[in-house]
DNA sequence: CGTGGAATTGATTACGTTCAATAGATGTGG
DNA sequence: CCACATCTATTGAACGTAATCAATTCCACG
């Protein structure tokens, strides 16, 4: 889907300001009902939820492009938390903007609609990912989505992306510990399928880890890509 | 939320006509663009997506009062199928119907976009669930999902609802085998947690039940309720 | 240069799988 | 209404993936 200049300045005029997270801090905490919508312009973020102990899961990783809380106009209460994993900026859009958008362009309405889905549609791969695929294929699964939405968001260099991710964080949104992270990660590069240097993970064969994964893009809902 | 008379008015003007599909038919199947919504009236659905060797991962159950695919007016193609787990009963809207409503009643638009984030907050919480939580709580957590779920929809007696699904489709929705989930459920039963008979699942002790499987309902976004 | 978080490696344990056999339930046709 | 087929559930034994506990090493940063 493809926005029009005319719909591009509808938006940017209702963007409030801009903001930087420092890593490690929220952009928003569950149980919040917050008045602005925020859209990351640089950084990553996640979606997290607590579980019991005080240990976290991880259910969405956030880049440049993607927005945080749609929600904010339609549920009463965050279900979940958004924390900055490097430092982030964003450009917060209020609310009520928001829902004058909503209601009087149907089309942009529509763009909004389309990240949700999208956000659904990841959401129900992360769970087939995690209720089917062992520890190897769940890690190169992730590598192959982030690679391609690094891709759309138009920040990869060849088959490579910045990956500032820890061994931890990687654990806590697979359902591994970090222990068993690192042991997988190391057969991965042995074996060639991944290479990963500098906070920069790069895939040599776009094809081999896609049938390696069972990586199938459908599901991002935008085109494949070939290297 | 809570719809005026003119509101539901509008919504049943736009259904086409009712259908009933067979058990263990798709209502819809992957790689489709239905030029309709489903609205289930009576029976049991469930997403699922295909993986490898003809497996089936299950990431959601639909119970009348669920949407199916309001996708339709926006993505191209689905991504995962719908199927009958039970014969279903479904309302059909036509897509143009859909969009004129999202475009004109922006109420009725911001009704959809709300079941549409509790659809993505369950997933979220699946998630978790299947990447936190040991067998017996994580069985556990679905029961009280699906008990409140049901509650909601007005199809519980006492904290007892209706459970048509087989074990293997159970171990088909939380990543376990269906051996396992015959002995998960056993030691269930036998701690009086869970009481299963005549396709019927009753809790016993709703505190209890949460506490146990750590379930908080905020992610339904409803009120919570009682014995 | 020293400190604390991140990553690696090893040894042991455990949860859930796999394979297999049997019993129970459900449905169908003769 | 019984006989047979099929799907579902139960139970047991052996195995394997990933967790846990623990000790080092590596590295970034102040």
């Amino acid at each position: 889907m493809k926005l029009t200049k005319e719909e591009k300045q509808i938006l940017a005029d209702s963007a409030r300001k801009t903001d930087t997270i420092q890593k490690g801090r929220d952009i928003i905490t569950q149980g919040q009902r917050p008045n602005e919508m925020h859209l990351i312009v640089e950084g990553w973020a996640c979606r997290y939820k607590l579980v019991e102990h005080g240990e976290y899961h991880i259910t969405a990783f956030l880049i440049p492009g993607d927005i945080c809380d749609i929600h904010t106009t339609v549920l009463e209460r965050m279900d979940h938390s958004i924390r900055a994993v490097t430092p982030v900026t964003v450009i917060k859009f209020p609310s009520i903007e928001i829902s004058r958008i909503l209601s009087r362009h149907p089309r942009l309405a529509g763009a909004l609609a389309w990240t949700t889905l999208v956000d659904e549609a990841i959401l129900r791969e992360w769970l087939v990912n995690a209720g089917t695929r062992p520890a190897d294929k769940r890690l190169m699964h992730i590598f192959c989505e982030i690679l391609l939405r690094s891709h759309i968001a138009g920040l990869t260099q060849d088959n490579s992306f910045e990956f500032p991710l820890t061994q931890i964080e990687l654990g806590e949104s697979l359902g591994f510990t970090d222990v068993h992270i690192s042991r997988v990660l190391g057969k991965l590069q042995q074996e060639g399928l991944v290479y990963l240097a500098n906070k920069r993970i790069t895939l040599p064969d776009w094809e081999r880890a896609k049938s390696f994964a069972d990586f199938d893009p459908i599901y991002l809902h935008c085109q494949d890509i070939t290297f």
